[in-house]
DNA sequence: ATAAACTTGCTTGTCACTAACAAGTTATTT
DNA sequence: AAATAACTTGTTAGTGACAAGCAAGTTTAT
């Protein structure tokens, strides 16, 4: 399920319906993350989304049902753009590699497609609500992440280069506690040096796991 | 400015204008705290605020001039008890001692007072909203707080008890982004061990800052 | 093959509720 | 008692959500 539209993405020529309904959720998903971009969760209101990608103003209402299960929708196409971009790039390595790996892929992930990144961590913010509807979205989301990260970990300590005494588990929740925490102070302070910020992260959390 | 109300809180007695006023907000505030906790932001309406707390629909947008006043004078109340409390225990140490103390109270905090640990990451969630009028809050308070941290590194490595190849300013941020998605993580996952990832923290930081 | 019957996608009408402002009332101060 | 500040009530534009209707696409019977 990619996240753009297909190249040729002609106006006034016969669709299936099933077409036609992809075509539609797409084009109000991209709607709305360029208008959470802008104008935050507030100002991202059903109406919007429906006009601005040219439907009328009851369609992403209809489609989605509701504004949370847009933002569901939402955080589903982005995890999954995520993983395939991970993947792709992890090419099935473990150990210290793929964690290597996969922090200079958030780095260039974050870099490349900040619109993403940023509607990413607005609506995992608004997840943290106790009346948010997708938190477990963002928790299973999470959970999913935090057990690959483990299997790399574990990974590693079979292979001897990760030092034995650490716990998979817990050492996924600091990793991942790290990513968010730093990309939460990105977000908030305009002036934060990001490609500083995942340097640092990467050696001391490399340093902290290599076997001596 | 503390968080609660005086411990005599009788009604019907006279009081200046000043007293009347710093009453009426300490209770709103406490109800939207409240209201927070159990309905989220949604929910925490200004109508709401004003009757649970014993006035009129009116009273909380007449005070706090819009929601996102509410929520700013929420924020710098919860950092003003929070960094008392710091203080408190810290009694001006700083270097390895101040992060072990530090990372100690704000677990302690967080179990103590979840409700208002809550709040916080609630509207810290809130504040990556582009259009989120207090984002600057939260980010002055994150400075400062980074700042603070940073001060302690500088006097650990004074003292030659913190390796002295560590930029402070940067492990700061580590050290708060750590603290971030460590807090993320559990409020998003019921299960989370809090404990557990703090310990976890405190012996990963201060073994990656002590001096060999 | 084609047209009617049906299904699904999309639009318009409507309603309860909210934030915010303005104007009025009550409590404190001088 | 006049003036000022705190608080309440009246009102409005805008939002999310639902319901009913319309149009495009698909199936089935002849």
């Amino acid at each position: 399920m990619p996240l753009s539209l297909p190249a040729s993405d002609d106006d006034s020529q016969s669709r299936t319906q099933a077409e036609r309904t992809a075509r539609a959720e797409t084009r109000m998903v991209l709607a709305a993350i360029a208008l959470l971009n802008t104008v935050g969760i507030q100002g991202t209101t059903l109406v919007a989304i429906g006009e601005k990608s040219g439907y009328s103003r009851g369609l992403a209402t209809h489609h989605f049902g509701s504004k949370a299960g847009l933002f569901s929708t939402i955080l589903r196409r982005l995890s999954g753009a995520w993983s395939i971009e991970l993947n792709r790039k992890l090419g099935g390595k473990t150990g210290l590699e793929a964690v290597e790996i996969a922090i200079n892929t958030h780095l260039a992930y974050a870099l490349k497609h900040p619109e993403y990144i940023r509607v990413q961590y607005i609506l995992w913010g608004a997840a943290i609500d106790p009346a948010s509807a997708f938190k477990p979205n963002a928790a299973e989301f999470m959970q999913i992440q935090r057990e690959t990260v483990a299997s790399w970990i574990q990974g590693g300590i079979d292979r001897g280069e990760i030092r034995a005494d650490i716990h998979p588990g817990h050492t996924a929740e600091q990793y991942y506690g790290g990513l968010i925490g730093i990309n939460h102070q990105w977000q908030v302070s305009p002036d934060f040096d990001l490609p500083a910020a995942y340097a640092d992260f990467k050696r001391n959390f490399v340093r902290m796991l290599r076997a001596t």
